[in-house]
DNA sequence: ATTAAACTGTTTATGTGATTAACAATTACG
DNA sequence: CGTAATTGTTAATCACATAAACAGTTTAAT
């Protein structure tokens, strides 16, 4: 497991104001007063970064990398970053900035759906996401817009915010997995069923895992294409619309 | 970030074989021949693993405070073990052990509901679960067991079983990001949507995000309950149900 | 039984990567 | 003009994963 190492404790939640790194994350740029201009900046850092990770994976992002490409000596990206955490954070707000603008005269339903597929698009220019734990990162502006977006497609449903946002997370959810079957499907050449039916036929006892031997037993195993996920989702919010409210 | 380093690549995809890896995640007892009698095992090792993650965090899972655990040193666990990476793998697994068998006299609806409350209450008492990636870490017996279980609630319903699959994974996923907003609800003592609108209000501007702050406007901001995702997954399935098939 | 292969754990060493501390140069504010 | 703030550098730590070589142990084959 390499690269797994975004932990929650990155921003420190002040309670009345807002931390340095969150600061930095919204892109607020320093009104600078002294000192030398500098040569690189928060933003050609993560640029750097980006770059990195696409063409050489996740595991090649190293300080040390990131500022060899910046011509200069690792401990120089501490005077705009206050750790490799941040980098990595900022770095995931950072592929939500290429994601096209939605049009806004869609459904909601259509909306979602253009929404959700612009996303796994976007996943799966820079496949190496999911090794980082989205769950657990802290929100920026870039990935805001695109939350906003999400709302803008719902702005006419009777939900509650909450509901929404969790309508929301769930697709982004989908999202990941759907991104990571079709990942795996283009780059190892090896289908994951097949590879998990070959694993349980290998190493599994029927016995232990009835059900999982009958599923894979099923003469069609079929795939399911990214439209499913996303359609069972939506006919669940559209279920909700139509709930009797409580 | 910290401790993040799961990478796809742990288990290389022998074609016909299965990887060495592969077999002891799926405790494959290796039949000793000569040599000493091993003082560790992979079981000791994985089980001190979780006992290191579960009072100290992830990050406090090195080879050396492992090895230390069990009085030897760090490179006696290379002897049971091929890298920290699997090591990772089979601690992911390992959580899964620990979940009660599931009712089976339940319909799907209540069965798939039972299903995810067990997970999300297993996700809560190690939290540090979130840490790891688990979309792209390899199955193993225990989630095996589990997911076989998932697939049990399902048995009488007429799905795919890539259908079924996909069902599973999205509850799954959906548990992570529940168990995330429910573990910052018990231990931050911040409210997450509380951060977020007052990082908004600071730091973002109302022309940017009109579709954000018109959410966060919203007199009722309302606490979506657990319930809520997993409800409308739940409709999106019973919806699927009554679809006329293809 | 004897030998040698296979196996376990140890010691030693290496390399990498993040991060701290001390330093030198630069620039703007007073 | 000088001083304080700011930037990048160099040198030094420290933690950690892992490779290589070694020594002792057990068993299978002779």
């Amino acid at each position: 497991m390499a690269e797994t190492d975004v932990s929650p404790e990155v921003f420190p939640t002040a309670t009345s104001e807002v931390s340095e790194g969150m600061r930095r994350l919204w892109g607020q740029r320093a009104t600078r007063r002294r000192g030398p201009k500098p040569t690189i900046s928060v933003q050609s850092i993560v640029e750097s970064a980006l770059e990195l990770a696409d063409s050489e994976g996740l595991e090649s992002v190293s300080m040390a990398r990131v500022a060899d490409a910046l011509d200069c000596t690792a401990m120089a990206l501490y005077r705009h970053i206050d750790s490799k955490d941040e980098l990595l954070t900022l770095l995931a707000d950072r592929v939500a900035a290429d994601t096209p603008n939605l049009p806004t005269d869609l459904g909601w339903r259509d909306g979602l759906r253009a929404w959700t597929r612009v996303q796994i698009e976007g996943a799966l220019a820079h496949p190496w996401l999911l090794q980082l734990p989205l769950v657990s990162t802290p929100l920026g502006p870039h990935r805001a817009r695109w939350i906003d977006q999400g709302f803008g497609t719902m702005r006419d449903l009777d939900l509650t915010t909450a509901e929404k946002g969790q309508i929301l997370n769930l697709l982004s959810l989908f999202v990941l997995s759907e991104v990571r079957v079709q990942v795996e499907l283009r780059d190892l050449t090896i289908n994951p069923f097949a590879e998990l039916a070959q694993v349980i036929h290998h190493l599994a006892d029927t016995a232990d895992l009835p059900n999982l031997f009958a599923a894979f037993a099923d003469p069609s195993p079929g795939d399911a294409d990214d439209i499913f996920g996303v359609e069972l989702i939506l006919d669940g919010v559209d279920a909700l619309l139509h709930r009797p409210s409580t």
